[in-house]
DNA sequence: GTGAAAGCGCTAACAC
DNA sequence: GTGTTAGCGCTTTCAC
């Protein structure tokens, strides 16, 4: 037997359409006693609307799209990233019945720009979601502003007034952890910076310093060193600055998976850590936990974040109210096994 | 100015609509002529066919679902499973102008059986992806079945004759890296079983029994030890077989996080990793490269399988042909940093 | 090889 | 509070 419409539902609640389309959508201007016939015809006929003539009929796709720099065709994959802000997502989806369209992509690509017109024009989500680094890369952002689809940018590090964008408060909770890292007593701590096209990356690189001026320390240019956000860069600036005759004595990169690479280093040179070596890292990702030893770092709240975003997108697709402004969540510094008194 | 439709098409081409929905659906009967005035007027207008009409008038959502355990729901997620699976999807997806809908599920809750029926019935997806463990659960298997809507189970261990499933020679593999360690001369090689729901972990034991008899080593339960999948459990496992006074000198894991546990363990009780005792394990997850040693494992085309699988859903979807039977992938074995002879 | 007409199942605008 | 009617922009069927 067929899939009950609409019209089935009416018949048997004895009244229009209209009044079942009503219910189904939870608009006023319905008496409790028809509401409660109507949802009994809808439960006796197992009615589902349907999503595609709902679409047509009123010009909205329900789809949210995620659009992120693809992990998989990275070296070392930050999946779990993604992961996350997918969970946050389809949080904000489930409970507006929207779907989520993700969309990984790669920036690096020629023509990313029109990739994403095209998905934009033809899938026509009604809002979108942009996460970081894409966030931050104006030929993407101005590609996708193009279209007129309405937008929130995730960790976008520079704001401007005219869209919405959520974050985190990098420079603060960095801050925070220079002054952890200071209170342990070292006197010499040393900062990795990440890729140069990620700024919300690049407010660390700010907190770091706010946090070494809070601690009453001095910054000094010769402690830091400039990664790109991949293990093998941690690697890189570790062994630069772990081979320094007065090497520092607590490391804090502006994301795990550097400081995951400093830890690797470390270990190859036979420094102990924490005894020997603090390192602190930035994000909370899978590997921060999954490394020996657990890594100090700073829990993102992305989950939330994605959220956000996708609520806002989806509260402007129906009340089109505008969409501007920044909305800041904190970071959350879980210590853990990796960092620890300075030596003597 | 409003978005073309295909009446302005129609128009501007001087054809009827049908002529033109000819051309955007690449059937046949049409005039290269024609086809080519059609198109110039598409380009004309950059038109793009209202997915939400198309959807409506063909009774078909171009939606494929991938259901899959929520990795976020884990205190160590496996997010590059996930990753991989969701990209192979996203090709086949692309090629069919079909959007990919994903569903992270927590295999735990008293009801996912009905959680996955509404969603199906809600969404209507032309056909499911239904990725490991998932796929080897009769409850969640037959509360898709009952939908009646196509699936593929990916890596579902057990075949039965009513399905298609993807996989990959788990049980083959599994003997070829049993047979290299062999080869390196280990004499006590050790497994460690996986999750019990997990059917093609299972086989990868059988595998492991293959490969020790195809070289001459014999079977012995007391160098087996079962885990769940978990680095946790993979500890444990390691504590114990690494506790015994004649200890192996090779761990064989049947997946990459619990051969993650035993290089910890192994770090921790200050056993060197490969002098003194190999370890290999199972899936070339992200963190197999990431940890130190890095791990030795089988890497599973989990992109192409679920590229295969989808591809399948949709061609099934135009031509209604039958969807049994089982395809098998090879794996393939990765020699990295956790291996090596065995010690003297 | 091409076109006319009839839906697909819903929402929106407005009438009652 | 409730119903009527007209689309939304396509695909399908069938006629030519």
């Amino acid at each position: 037997m067929a899939r009950a419409t609409i019209f089935d539902v009416a018949k048997l609640a004895e009244v229009s359409i209209k009044t079942v389309s009503r219910v189904v959508n939870n608009e006023p201007n319905v008496r409790a006693s028809t509401k409660e016939r109507v949802e009994k015809a809808i439960e006796e006929l197992s009615y589902r609307p349907d999503q595609a003539a709902r679409n047509l009929a009123s010009q909205r796709s329900h789809l949210i799209a995620l659009i992120y720099d693809d992990p998989s065709s990275y070296e070392i994959p930050s999946a779990g990233y993604v992961i996350r802000m997918q969970a946050g997502v389809l949080r904000a989806c489930r409970d507006a019945n929207c779907e989520l369209l993700i969309h990984p992509c790669n920036y690096q690509d020629k023509d990313v720009g029109s990739e994403l017109k095209t998905l934009i024009e033809t899938a026509r989500p009604d809002g979108i979601v942009l996460a970081a680094p894409l966030s931050n890369m104006p030929r993407i952002v101005s590609a996708i502003s193009s279209t007129k689809t309405p937008f929130v940018r995730v960790s976008a590090g520079n704001k401007n007034g005219k869209d919405y964008s959520v974050s985190m408060n990098d420079r603060e909770s960095s801050a925070e952890m220079t002054r952890y890292l200071a209170s342990l007593g070292h006197k010499s701590i040393a900062f990795i910076k990440g890729h140069p096209k990620h700024k919300a990356v690049g407010n660390r690189f700010l907190g770091y310093q706010d946090g070494l001026r809070d601690s009453g320390l001095k910054f000094s240019e010769s402690l830091v060193e400039a990664g790109d956000n991949s293990i093998r860069s941690g690697e890189a600036c570790a062994t630069s600055l772990l081979a320094r005759e007065n090497r520092p004595t607590a490391i804090f990169a502006a994301n795990d998976d550097m400081a995951a690479g400093v830890v690797r280093v470390a270990d190859r040179l036979g420094i102990s850590i924490p005894d020997e070596l603090s390192v602190a890292g930035c994000d909370d990702v899978a590997l921060a936990q999954q490394i020996y030893p657990a890594l100090t770092t700073l829990r993102q709240p992305l989950g939330a974040m994605a959220e956000r975003a996708a609520q806002a997108l989806i509260e402007h697709s129906t009340t089109k109210k505008a969409l501007r402004g920044a909305d800041t969540f904190s970071a959350t510094l879980l210590i853990r096994e990796s960092t620890g008194p300075a030596p003597k």
